[in-house]
DNA sequence: AAACCTGGCAACCGCTTCGTA
DNA sequence: GTACGAAGCGGTTGCCAGGTT
C-alpha cells in the first residue's frame, strides 16, 4: 500500500529554523499544548512538516532540555543502558533527564563510540576487541569524514597509545560551549513575548537542572530506576509555581489544576525536610 | 590568506509501531 | 481481522565552525 507522504511535499519549508519561526512554534504550544503533530503547522502558521515541529521542539525548544556535553556520570549510564538496550536511542534517552534521543545518538557516534575504541572495547557487542581489530588506513579513528558518516560497525582500531581519558570531547569542550551561550541568548530571546517578557524562565531551569513540564509531557511516563531524585524530577514545579503556570501557559500540563496544587504542597512538605 | 580537512550537530528520510474506525 | 493515518524511532545526510596545511 503506498505511503502517504508525512506532509504536503508542495510548499513545505526544510533545512534549518529561523528564530521566528521558533517563537510561532513555542507560542503554539504554550497556548495549545501538543496536540495533533499534522495541524501544529497549520495552526501555527508554519511553512513546516508537521514531523519537522514535533522534531524540532522534542529535540531543541523543549524548555527542560539540558545543555552542553554530557557529564561523566550520563557518559556513564548511556554505555551501560547501551549494553542492555542497544541503539534504541529513545529509551536510552527517556533515563536521562533533559536528554533527547537525537543527542544522544550524536553523543555515541561522534564521543563515546571512539572512546571505547581506544579502550579496546567494541562499541557494538561491549566486549573486548580481539587483536585482528588493529587500526587500518581509513578506519574510524585515523577517520575522514565519509568514514565517520558511514559510521564502521565492525569495531575497527585498538589504539592502545593512546589512554583511554584521552578523548576527542576535551577538543571541543570549548566550542560547544559557546554555543551552548550562543543558543541560551537565543533561547532567552524565543522564550519571550513581544513585549520582551519571558514566557518562562528557561534558563534558571536548565542551570538547575530542573525540568518545566510535568514529567507527563516527556518519555510517556515509563518508570525510570537509578535515576534523579523524585525532588529533582519535579523540582520544575516550584518554578512554575514561582512565576505562576497560568501567567506562561503552562496550564496545560496539567490536566487537573488541583492536581497540580496537590503535587507542589507535598513536594513542598519534602522539601522542608 | 586561502584552500582543504575534520568533527559535531541539527534536521531530514523512511520504516515501524500504535491507535482507531 | 484489516486498513489506514498519525506519531515515534533510528539511520543518515548536509551544513558549518574550527583546525591544519
Amino acid at each position: 500500500m503506498g505511503r502517504q507522504p508525512c506532509c504536503d511535499k508542495l510548499g513545505v519549508k526544510k533545512g534549518p529554523w529561523t528564530a521566528e519561526e521558533d517563537k510561532k512554534l513555542i507560542n503554539f504550544i504554550l497556548t495549545n499544548g501538543q496536540c495533533c503533530w499534522r495541524a501544529v503547522p497549520k495552526l501555527a502558521g508554519l511553512r513546516r512538516c508537521g514531523k519537522s515541529c514535533r522534531l524540532r521542539w522534542t529535540n531543541y525548544l523543549r524548555p527542560d532540555l539540558k545543555r552542553g556535553l554530557l557529564t561523566e556520570d550520563e557518559e556513564q549510564l548511556v554505555i551501560d543502558l547501551h549494553a542492555r538496550l542497544g541503539n534504541r536511542w529513545s529509551k536510552i534517552a527517556a533515563r536521562l533527564q533533559g536528554r533527547t534521543d537525537n543527542e544522544i545518538k550524536n553523543h555515541w557516534n561522534t564521543h563515546i563510540k571512539k572512546k571505547l575504541l581506544k579502550m579496546g572495547i567494541d562499541p557494538v557487542t561491549h566486549e573486548p576487541l580481539h587483536d585482528n581489530h588493529k587500526p587500518k588506513p581509513g578506519d574510524e579513528l585515523s577517520s575522514s569524514h565519509a568514514n565517520h558518516h558511514r559510521m564502521p560497525e565492525s569495531g575497527d582500531n585498538n589504539n592502545s597509545s593512546s589512554s583511554p581519558t584521552e578523548n576527542c570531547s576535551s577538543s571541543t569542550t570549548t566550542t560547544t560551549t559557546t554555543n551552548i551561550c550562543t543558543d541560551e541568548t537565543l533561547l532567552n530571546s524565543l522564550w519571550m513575548d513581544d513585549d520582551q517578557h519571558p514566557l518562562v524562565d528557561v534558563i534558571s531551569c536548565n542551570n538547575n537542572n530542573n525540568n518545566l513540564l510535568p514529567p507527563a509531557m516527556e518519555n510517556h511516563g515509563e518508570t525510570v530506576p537509578s535515576l534523579p531524585s523524585l525532588e529533582d524530577d519535579c523540582a520544575f514545579l516550584f518554578d512554575c509555581q514561582d512565576f505562576g503556570v497560568h501567567d506562561y501557559g503552562l496550564d496545560y500540563c496539567f490536566s487537573d489544576i488541583n492536581e497540580f496544587s496537590t503535587g507542589l504542597n507535598s513536594l513542598e512538605m519534602t522539601n522542608k525536610h
